[in-house]
RNA sequence: GCGCCUGUAGCUCAACUGGACAGAGCAUCGGCCUUCUAAGCCGAGGGUUGCAGGUUCGAAUCCUGCCGGGUGCGCCA
């Protein structure tokens, strides 16, 4: 495909910088220009800010230092014209048919225009969703999970070689909470009654049909007398008792009641039943992960506590009132953080300490973990866990998603883990589509609050931006269709000798846009913002809908006709790779 | 109280990461279907970028201080 012209003007600058060294001007030793697209077309294709970055240093004004830079500049069949303007912009002018090669480029590479090898050769680790096993998925993931998959298919559109990961909490308390909960719904099933614990998983549907699962798999074998269950269990919280302690004593009743080999079963169900559902769900929000990482299988390992020993051996551990910490406001935390608690258990904290230290053993150069914004507090802690065992903690970029939030009707749709009335994504997937889905949730900036328009999202009419970019697609397809009505045939080499032919401002306007794809997939990237993506892709959609109106592609004369189709072809393929990258489909009807 | 995110048109958001007159969509108003899908197009109005200072050739963007919204500050995960 060879260099963009932006790269080109790039260098030309740099020979040009080169020139004027070697003529004695003060110039630092090492300058990059930087060229970036001109927001208005009458300032031409392109612009840089160079000389008025260098006009100190140089000690000219910076319209006339752009002169002599532009005196400098190598020849070149790329530029029309350059022009000084403002208070020392250079403004690149492109020659038309520069522009318009881009759509031999997009023809030819076909699906992989607009990707990249500027990654290439560098290992990442994207890690996202990650939720707990202790229930379906829900709103608030959903947008993680979109979010998170948008990023890894962008950098690996780039060259990188990315590898998408679920961090499996499989081992922590809440999982002992559901699986008594689990056991506890059981013995219901089984004829008991009892206070259900109010810090229990109380919830929908999914515990009792996990409890059911168990009884018709083992009748009443994993039984146990009620009274056995509750006795000597401390009150819980709304008969005046603490709800943890209530909880903790009704686990550790279930694991003595029904023994470490039932005990684990009822667990393994429970963690395996929500993990299965969990894997079907993001399969059919189009999101797939190479590792499910269990947070367990590293404790087994001895991973943890080599972790916290290497901490040990560097001085940052110590211990107090039978707890040990990590001395990590020495790495700029607020306050230290218990690692092992004094029951001896270790902490979510530590866990994660061990996995990502094995993320750094494992070869990634870059790591990225998405989380939601409600964890922020924790990105320092990790942060300094990672310095004190003497990693680079800048190749860890913690990307925090806010809240999103549903609206229906223009009211709020309220969403929560533990009461039982929450909206999973599955039901938001079944109400409003999986494409209408992923293309809501990336629609902004990730740091920004997303209000979820649940109506929009499923209106079919001109204030959806997803069916506007898609009928813009379809449309495509749809004349594409009528030419073959009319018997005729397209040929793209007759189109392509005849590219000249495409006169009109809004061809060049499309051909323009076109041509940004490349640069602007690399920027999303690298910035971690597919929202620039939607953008574009809107901005694109809405440059083929003017022109579609204001001009016939189907017209007699055959070397236009050919010219056109292979433009309108160009916008149907980067529409389609733009809606990929986004896990939204590019339908061919609608 | 401290930390992080955030405040841009009536509403929802952009602004290529410090660049040129701050741009879109929706909503409002006025036009366009005997021609490739009107789920579309064309046009109009709408702004002291929360407020006050500062940094510089240049600020919505960086710094300081206020004001408002969100969120977090467990031997929870």
């Amino acid at each position: 495909m060879g260099r963009s012209v932006k790269e080109q003007l790039e260098s030309l600058l740099s020979r040009a910088l080169d020139t004027l060294r070697a003529e004695g001007l003060g110039l630092p030793d090492v300058v990059t220009p930087q060229v970036s697209r001109a927001k208005d077309r009458v300032h031409g294709d392109f612009a840089s800010n160079i000389a008025m970055q260098l006009a100190k240093p140089v000690g000219l004004p910076p319209r006339v230092f752009a002169e002599r830079l532009i005196a400098a500049l190598p020849q070149s069949s790329l530029l029309e014209k350059v022009e000084i303007a403002g208070p020392g912009f250079i403004n690149f002018y492109v020659r038309e048919l520069a522009v318009f090669d881009v759509i031999r480029q997009v023809l030819e590479a076909g699906e992989d225009f607009g990707r990249s090898a500027y990654g290439a050769g560098s290992k990442v680790i994207v890690e996202f969703v990650s939720a707990n096993p202790t229930g379906p998925l829900h709103v608030g993931h959903g947008r993680g999970a979109a979010y998170g998959a948008a990023v890894a298919d962008l950098l690996a559109a780039v060259g990188y070689d990315v590898h998408r990961e679920y961090y499996v909490n499989d081992a922590g308390r809440q999982m002992h909470i559901l699986a008594t909960s689990i056991w506890l719904r059981y013995l219901e099933l089984c004829g008991a009654h009892f206070a259900f614990p109010s810090n229990g998983y109380k919830s929908t549907g999914y515990i009792y049909a996990i409890a059911q699962k168990l009884k018709d798999e083992h009748g009443d074998a994993y039984t146990a007398p009620i009274e056995q269950v509750f006795e000597g269990v401390p009150p819980d919280e709304p008969q005046g008792g603490d709800k943890e302690l209530h909880i903790d004593a009704l686990i550790a009743r279930a694991q003595e009641l029904l023994g470490d080999v039932r005990y684990r079963y009822v667990f393994d169900l429970g963690l395996n039943e929500i993990l299965d559902d969990i894997r079907d769900d993001l399969e059919g929000f189009g999101v797939r992960f190479q590792h499910w990482y269990s947070e367990r299988g590293l404790a087994e390992r001895g991973a943890v506590n080599r972790a916290i020993e290497q901490l040990r051996e560097r001085g940052h551990i110590y211990e107090q009132e039978g707890a040990l910490w990590f001395r990590s406001t020495d790495f700029g935390d607020e306050k230290d953080r218990v690692v092992q608690r004094a029951n001896g258990q270790i902490t979510y904290f530590a866990s994660d300490i061990a996995y990502h230290l094995e993320k750094y053993e494992r070869g990634f150069e870059r790591m990225i973990d998405v989380w939601g914004a409600d964890h922020h507090g924790y990105v320092p802690r990790v942060k300094a866990a990672l310095t004190a065992l003497g990693y680079d903690a800048s190749k860890l970029d913690v990307l925090l998603v806010q809240f999103a939030i549903l609206y229906r009707g223009g009211k709020r749709a309220q969403m929560s883990t533990r009461s039982g009335e929450f909206v999973t994504l599955r039901d938001l997937r079944e109400e409003v589509g999986s494409d209408a889905a992923r293309f809501f949730y990336v629609m902004r900036k990730s740091e920004q609050h997303l209000d979820f328009d649940l109506d929009l999202a499923k209106s079919q009419s001109n204030d959806n931006p997803l069916y506007y970019i898609q009928y813009a697609h379809a449309r495509v397809c749809s004349v594409m269709r009528q030419l073959a009505a009319k018997g005729l045939a397209h040929d793209r080499a007759r189109g392509e000798a005849a590219v000249a032919r495409l006169e009109l401002p809004a061809e060049a306007e499309l051909a323009r846009q076109l041509g940004q794809f490349p640069e602007l997939v690399l920027r999303a990237a690298l910035a971690y913002e597919p929202h620039q993506l939607v953008h574009y892709l809107r901005e694109l959609a809405s440059q083929f809908h003017a022109y579609y109106n204001g001009h016939q592609f189907l017209v007699d004369d055959a070397e236009l006709r050919d010219a056109r189709l292979n433009l309108i072809l160009a916008v149907r393929q980067v529409l389609a790779n733009g809606l990929r990258l986004l896990g939204v489909s590019a339908p061919e009807s609608m």
